[in-house]
RNA sequence: GGAGAGAUGGCCGAGUAGGUCUAAGGCGCUCGCCUGCUAAGCGAGUAUGUGGGGAAACUUGCAUCCAGGGUUCGAAUCCCUGUCUCUCCGCCA
């Protein structure tokens, strides 16, 4: 959310800055309607004021014994007015409120101009695209030949879109989320949090699912709670409406949830494989800094993200989001994306944002600076540091071999207990 | 699921026959004084949001005692609804 004082105060330059990003209509009917709000709060502090003033002069008479009906009266109609300006102010700040909700963030300075994701442009290629002396396969082939993916029998249970693994794919699975979690806490210093996988409306609002991305959403039947569809929403959550002190800052978390998405909309899309599941594991990094180290704080928490793939062996590319790319509530994203030998190409693993104190005000997240009055907002960001399934898979495309069998790469094997090579399953 | 108790400022905690509550008191914290250090002591300050005035220190209006509604000239206080917490019972991994 944007600030109510800055919008009013620098509309066109919010007009301008958001047009590239949707539809505008509801900002054009902004200035009248605060306006308005503004003139309707003036009249209702004085009346206040005035029943304030006079109240107390009625309980001085009464004290005294004095006859204070005259006053009583008088305030009756006082308060009537007081009550229809009350209404009417709510009116007005409800409207003001649905609109400013549904706001996106404004883009850094430093995101390149754009319409969509051909127009990101690679900041950096770190690796190179692995090469085979025979076709490479797709890793829900490898997968189901070696019997530890089964899309077929998931589907039997829930539906499309969601995974099933057996032996050594569950297994890698948990290693992966292990290595993942040790690395940022231990060498990225981060704090582990394990948060709840539902949440209710308040939070995914205080994060920007809602209130415009329901339909993304899995929502429980009879229950105003939702399925975190990132750590994202419950971690950010943790201070809200809260204020930290400035020393306690800068906050890192590092969680490991499942994630629920509806993927309303991409019907058709990346039908086949771990890419897009309804259910995945993810390992979230968030951050919460102060305003003037948040754009610092987003290069190192990209590095972070970036160590895995390393770390892992794994090919891959850093793209910026563009302004026509870029997401609802961040004001700068980097993707990275690893390279898929099967599909000859790089595909989204992380995305790490600086969402500014965009999040930090719906969600009522500030802090008081040592020595100085008054709060402000926290910058909050957050990356996937990865997103397991799709790290899953592209191990499986980048380290198989000619006869279908996996190489696990050497960071990972601690956590298989020592395991080397993925065979198949009887 | 049943019965009961509760929610007040950073924390503890007073405040219910509605009216100096413009929220006592304590703790903590900040600044100053004092003591050669430390401790103790003394003095002052110490919520949030939003609007006005001021270069600023500051000053001033309104709102906020879990949330929302109601009664009243006036609500922390009375009434209704909801949320959350705690205790006991039942059920349960």
């Amino acid at each position: 959310m944007l600030e109510i004082k800055y919008v009013r105060q620098n509309l066109s330059e919010v007009y301008n800055s958001l047009k590239k990003r949707g539809d505008m209509s509801a900002l054009d009917a902004f200035q009248g309607i605060e306006a308005v709000r503004r003139e309707i709060l003036g009249e209702l502090e004085d009346l206040r004021h005035q029943r304030n003033v006079v109240s107390g002069d009625i309980a001085d008479l009464k004290r005294k014994g004095e006859d204070a009906e005259g006053l009583v009266v008088q305030m009756r109609d006082v308060s009537g007015r007081i009550k229809v300006l009350e209404k009417n102010l709510t009116e007005h700040e409800e409207k003001i409120s649905e609109i400013l909700i549904r706001l996106p963030n404004i883009p850094h300075a430093s995101v390149p101009v754009g319409k969509n994701e051909t127009d990101n442009p690679v900041v950096r290629r770190v690796g190179e695209p692995t090469s085979f002396d025979f076709e490479p396969k797709a890793h829900w082939t490898l997968g189901e030949d070696l019997k530890i993916l089964d899309f077929e029998r998931a589907a039997k249970i829930a539906g499309a879109r969601f995974p099933l693994y057996f032996g050594a794919g569950a297994r890698m699975e948990r290693a992966l989320i292990n290595f993942m979690l040790e690395l940022h806490t231990t060498e990225h210093g981060y704090t582990e949090v394990l948060p709840p996988f539902i949440v209710n409306r308040k939070t995914m609002t205080g994060t920007g699912q809602l209130p415009k991305f329901a339909e993304d959403l899995f929502k429980l039947e009879n229950w105003d709670y939702f399925l975190i569809p990132t750590a994202e929403v419950p971690v950010t959550n943790i201070f809200q409406d809260e204020i930290l002190d400035e020393d306690r800052l800068p906050i890192y978390f590092v969680a490991y949830t499942p994630c629920f998405r509806s993927e309303a909309g991409s019907y058709g899309k990346d039908t086949r494989g771990l890419i897009r599941q309804h259910q995945f594991n993810k390992v979230e990094l968030v951050k919460f800094v102060t305003p003037e180290t948040s754009y610092d704080e987003l290069e190192r928490l990209l590095n972070n993200a970036e160590t895995v793939l390393q770390k892992l062996g794994l090919p891959y590319r850093v793209v910026s989001l563009c302004t026509g790319d870029l997401g609802f509530s961040a004001a700068k994203t980097y993707d990275i994306e690893v390279w898929m030998p099967a599909q000859n190409t790089y595909r989204e693993i992380s995305s790490c944002s600086n969402f500014e104190g965009f999040q930090a005000r719906r969600a009522g997240i500030r802090f008081r600076r040592k020595g100085k009055k008054g709060t402000e907002p926290v910058h909050t960001l957050n990356g996937s540091g990865l997103a397991v399934g799709r790290t899953l898979a592209a191990i499986l495309e980048n380290y198989q071999q000619a006869d279908g069998t996996v190489i696990i790469p050497e960071a990972l094997r601690p956590y298989m207990g020592g395991q080397e090579i993925i065979l198949p399953r009887p």
